[in-house]
DNA sequence: GTAGATGCAAAATGTTTGCTCTAAT
DNA sequence: ATTAGAGCAAACATTTTGCATCTAC
């Protein structure tokens, strides 16, 4: 899905701005994956980013998308939709519960919440889509982490 | 965090009984697998399993670990906790927003809504971690998905 | 005995890193 | 002019696949 033009050239502007404010360049390259992701709801992977600007943009390198990326988010530009993407995890535990996640060092951990177990889930989200569950996935820094950084 | 032996010596036991039901092989890779997995709320990787049962069992190979993780979850012995683990997906929408994620196609679509504003967030929670903020995801099968199959 | 499961090796996919050169400031 | 950023190549990590052998049934 594509947001309408003036909006996109909005965003960029402030994006534009942002990067000043933060000392950090504006090249045309970052302008580029800038406007590809704000540019769509769809949450691409590194790869759809690439090979979408690639058509464009031919020179571009795969690692910029990567280390850009990794910028952006490392500064609150962006959001990482799955901080798990590392590797798959597992879990044998097949009552319905939540998640707990620290983003930094990777630990999920499991909580029940009573409150959370009969959400209200939005009427066109149950017409397009066969409901096979949800879960509430928590995002923070745990105990241990938190002593770890300066 | 492990779990009592009388407890997942049971849940082994009604283990075995579902894969005959299943018409699976109980073979004891797949026995080491499941209690492993069973014996913790940990939520492990495939290599973090194929480690624990490497220093009992040094034959076993990380293929099987795969192979057999894939057929449980497939089999609904067991689950994903991190359905989009394949690549990192990025957002550039801070707004805070929920996620209805297609487990077939890995489509991931935002969705919004008020009730789920304010989630009710454990105490427990709030003590050991810092939080960063929540989402809601909610896994189904989209119409698209749900057509192409049989 | 047979189908299904395992193990090994190799390939495929996604991500990170070292280094040199380039371009934004 | 300076230094962060880009691009290339190579390394690394995770996952998948092909094939021969083995084992639960």
């Amino acid at each position: 899905m594509e947001l309408g033009k003036n909006l996109v050239e909005g965003k960029v502007n402030s994006f534009i701005n942002e990067c000043k404010k933060l000392g950090i360049k504006v090249t045309p390259q970052r302008i580029a994956i800038y406007k590809e992701l704000t540019n769509t709801t769809d949450h691409p992977s590194t790869d759809e980013i690439f090979k979408k600007i690639r058509t464009y943009y031919p020179n571009i390198s795969l690692t910029t998308i990567y280390r850009t990326l990794e910028t952006f988010e490392k500064l609150g530009l962006i959001s990482v939709v799955n901080i798990l993407y590392n590797a798959a995890r597992y879990d044998a535990n097949l009552e319905p519960h939540h998640h707990l996640v620290c983003v930094v060092c990777k630990k999920v951990e499991d909580f029940y919440d009573n409150s959370l177990a009969n959400l209200n889930i939005p009427k066109e989200a149950l017409l397009d889509y066969k409901l096979l569950g949800y879960t509430v996935q928590i995002n923070g820094i745990c105990t241990e982490c938190r002593k770890k950084e300066t």
